[in-house]
Parts: structure tokens; sequence; C-alpha cells
DNA sequence: TATCAATTGTGAACTATATAACAGTGTGAT
DNA sequence: ATCACACTGTTATATAGTTCACAATTGATA
């Protein structure tokens, strides 16, 4: 098993990660875990533990040094070369990631589009070329893609995956309301917005209590 | 306690119901738990207990009947009476969202959009009336909304919410890439896309097996 | 009517994840 | 220099979630 580090944490160190460079953007050198566990709605001991699996150690009287660590999570998260990421489905959905993730990350960016509408393959939409769906074996061994995005309708989702497959790619985010039936050497993330729209109105009506939970912190 | 039914399994519900729509339309009437587990990527004995959990009982011999199970579903997930949904921030991943989710779920709808732009307040997008910010009281409070979804910039994100929970609103989806401080009466999904990719990211790159595996099936 | 085969419902076992507890450590105050 | 303090690193414990395994059930078959 090559990753002894959980699903969970991975999640947490990208989120982690993202709060640090806030921090570091307004000048703060140094940081407490109990500090970042309530920007971050987690507990201090969580956050050590995290921090741990990724072996970045503090300083018991200073804390952890934050430049230090956003690279520590960036050496253990990102890839050492630029990671290329393929979208599918340039509709509504798509053309907002496409700008959203447009530029984002150094180390990982979406870098061709793909649809199978005429009128949208062959041009530049926010600076991504477009092409057909079936250049996408062709285009993916040349440039090395291994993240897809799928964000075709449903009925298409399965199909889009298999080809993502068939060009490679070993990671697939899903935003269609479909499980997406894949070997399991290639990894799916489904972002499935209809579930989690049903979760919160339940929960909503819901007393609700504990989960998230501001957290009374004495360690 | 009142919910003594899981998060997770709450939201599996809702990709259950989902499925078994889909299922139903294609005419199917029964269905037995390894069948649904495989089109649901789960597990048979998962499956038993999720509807076990709603106290939805099948027959040894056929299985569960289609059409009942999905009413089960609804009257376990659903509210009795509509529920209203108010849409902060309408972008480009606002409008998208509009147009998704109008007119999906019977009882869950996005009644109104709220902006701070000039240009967006007053019109109708996609058949939803956009208010300015600072109606979401009182338009709230007007229609009974009762979830909130946030897609403001994240800056504006904890303002957005605070503004939400203000107006009465008990659930919270929100899009902003920055985690929600609010009282823990009201609940909060976040769904955060960078996240969500650069774990697909890191995933792709470790031989990655387990999760969401195939499944021999056995029981 | 008795047997059979497949599936359900569910306690028990297991796995994953989170929290608690605490010994060990570096720094500032005395 | 020694102490006290507030933290870290990590082991131990608790909780949550999943899967196993099997008795109970039911309809179909002979
Ligand atoms: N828009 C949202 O906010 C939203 C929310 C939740 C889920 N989703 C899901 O995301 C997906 C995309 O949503 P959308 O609103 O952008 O839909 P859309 O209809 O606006 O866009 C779909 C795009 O996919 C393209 N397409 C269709 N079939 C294709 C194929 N076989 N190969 C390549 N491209 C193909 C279409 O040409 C279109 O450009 C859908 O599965 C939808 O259910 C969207
Ligand atoms: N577009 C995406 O695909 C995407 C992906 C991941 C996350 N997000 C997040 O979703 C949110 C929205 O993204 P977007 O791409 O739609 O951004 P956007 O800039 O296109 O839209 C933001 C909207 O919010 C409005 N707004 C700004 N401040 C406001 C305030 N105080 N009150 C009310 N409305 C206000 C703006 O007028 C604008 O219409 C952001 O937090 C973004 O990080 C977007």
């Amino acid at each position: 098993m090559p990753n002894t580090v959980s699903q969970k944490t991975i999640g947490r160190l990208s989120l982690y990660r993202r709060l640090l460079q806030a921090l570091a953007n307004k000048g703060v050198k140094y940081i407490y875990s109990h500090q970042i566990a309530v920007i971050a709605s987690a507990t201090a001991a969580q956050v050590r533990r995290d921090w741990m699996a990724i072996g970045y150690s503090g300083s018991p009287t200073k804390g952890y040094e934050v430049a230090e660590l956003i690279d520590a999570i960036g050496k253990f998260l990102d890839s050492p070369k630029e990671q290329k990421v393929a979208l599918v489905g340039i509709g509504n959905l798509g053309r907002a990631i496409l700008i959203f993730f447009a530029g984002r990350r150094p180390k990982l960016n979406i870098v061709a589009a793909f649809d199978n509408d005429p009128y949208k393959v062959n041009r530049v939409i926010h600076g991504c070329k477009c092409y057909h769906i079936d250049q996408l074996k062709t285009v993916s061994d040349e440039t090395g893609i291994d993240v897809g995005i799928v964000a075709v309708p449903a009925s298409e989702a399965q199909k889009a995956a298999e080809k993502m497959v068939a060009a490679g790619i070993k990671g697939i985010l899903n935003f269609a309301p479909t499980p997406l039936r894949v070997g399991n050497n290639v990894y799916v993330e489904d972002i499935d917005m209809t579930m989690s729209l049903e979760k919160v109105a339940f929960f909503a009506r819901q007393g609700n209590f504990e989960r998230n939970f501001t957290s009374g912190e004495y360690e």
C-alpha cells in the first residue's frame, strides 16, 4: 500500500495549505495547531496528526513555521512535474470551472477542453483550446494529461469516463450525478450537488447539533 | 439526538432515490440489494443497512419494491411542505447552479437569488427573481426560505453566511473555498472543488488501489 | 406438502477516523 | 540554573462507519 496517509487527511492538507497561504500573505510567520484548528474547523489534535503524517514538526514554543509548512505540504501533495488536466464538457458548469481554475495552482492546470458540440470545438475559451472529444487520446498522448474532469450530462458521463481511461487518465473529478464505473486503478471523486443540497435541506429541518462544532478547545 | 441516521446514510439515500427513479422509468418493479449496490458503487450490506435505517423492508424472494422504496425515501428525506432555497452570488457558478436546479426537485426549489451587483439586481435570471443582498431577510421572512447556497467570492463568503443566519436560514451549501463560521444550529456543507481536484491529482499519481472498488460481491 | 435456493435483516467483527491524554521539549522569567 | 509554562509528538482510547456471516424468510419446484 503506497499511501499510508488517509484520503481525509489529503483533503485537509489541501485546505490547510490554502488557509496557511492566506495567513502568510498577511505576514503571519508562526502558528499553533489550535489556531489553525479554529480557522479550519478542526481540532488541534487532528491538525497535529495530519502534519505528523507528512513528517513536518513544529517547535513546542514557537509553533509551526508557516512558510516552511506550506512548502512541506506542497512537497507532499504536489506533483514534482506539472500535472495536466482535461476538462470534458464545456457547458454552463464546464465554463465556470474553466474560468475558476485558470492559473490557480502553478502545478495543476487545465490544459485542454473537450466537447462534442461543433460550435465549441476548435475555439479557444478563456485561454483554453477546445478539442473534439474524439481527440482526447491524441491530445492526451501528446501533452501527458493524467487528470480529467467530467462535466457532461449524466447520460454521457460513463462514455466520457471510458474515453478518459482509454486515454490513460488516472484520476477523475466527476460532476455528473451518476456513479462512474471504471477500473480500480483509476481514482474517482464525485461532486454530487443534488445530493449535497438534499443533505443540507434535510439537516436544515432537523434541530441539528453536532458536526462542525465550534470546539471548546481544551486539549 | 433527533437524527439517529448518519450523514453518510442521508447522502446515499439521496443517491439511491435518483438511481431507483431511473430504474422505475425503465419499468423495473423489483430490485435486490446487490443489484443497486453495483449501480451505486456500494456493497449489498451497506444498501440493506441504509434501508433498514429508514425502516423499509424487502422480501427475501422478490427483493425491494422500487416504487414503494422511492416513496419511503421521499417520506424520510423530503420536507412535507415545499422547502425554499436562496442562492447568493449570481456569478459564473451561481448561474450554472440556477439553471441546473430549476424544477429538478418538486419539493426543493431556488425561489430567489441575491447579489450586490446593480446590473444583476431586479432582473429575472432563468426564471428566478434577483434581489439585492440586503433584501435577504425581508424576502426570506416573506417566503419562508430555510436553505441557502453561497456562491460569492471567498472574501465575501463569511459575510454572506452571517446574513443568511440572520435571515433565519438553517442550512447552507457553501461553494466558497473558505470554511464558514456559523452557530452550530446551522448545518453547513462545503463543496470545495479546489480541494477535490487536488485530491484527485494526488491519487492519480499514487498507484492507487482500494476505495470505490468494483467489488467481488459474494456476501 | 416438503425441499430448495436466493435473499433479507441484523448482531458481531472489523476497519477507519477522531479525540484524549500525557510525557517530552524549548523558552522566558526568577 | 532552575522552574513554570504552553506547546508539540505520539501513544492510547473512543467513536463512527463498513463489512461479514448467518439464522430467518419466502416463494418456487417437485
Ligand atoms: N450546472 C450545474 O450547476 C450543475 C450542477 C450539478 C451537476 N451538474 C452536472 O454537471 C454536468 C454538466 O452540467 P452543465 O450544466 O454544464 O450541462 P450543459 O448541458 O450546460 O453542458 C454539457 C456540455 O457537455 C457537452 N457534451 C454532451 N455530450 C457530450 C459528449 N458525449 N462528449 C463531450 N461533450 C459532450 C455538451 O455539448 C455541453 O457543452 C451534468 O452532468 C450536470 O448534471 C451541473
Ligand atoms: N466558478 C467555479 O467553477 C468555481 C469553482 C470552485 C469554487 N468556486 C467558488 O464559488 C464562488 C463563486 O464563484 P464564481 O466563479 O461564480 O465567481 P464570480 O466572481 O463569477 O461570481 C461571484 C458573484 O458574487 C457576487 N457578489 C460579490 N460580493 C457579493 C456580496 N457581498 N453579496 C452578494 N453578492 C456578491 C458578484 O457580484 C458575482 O455576481 C467563489 O467563492 C469561488 O471561489 C467557483
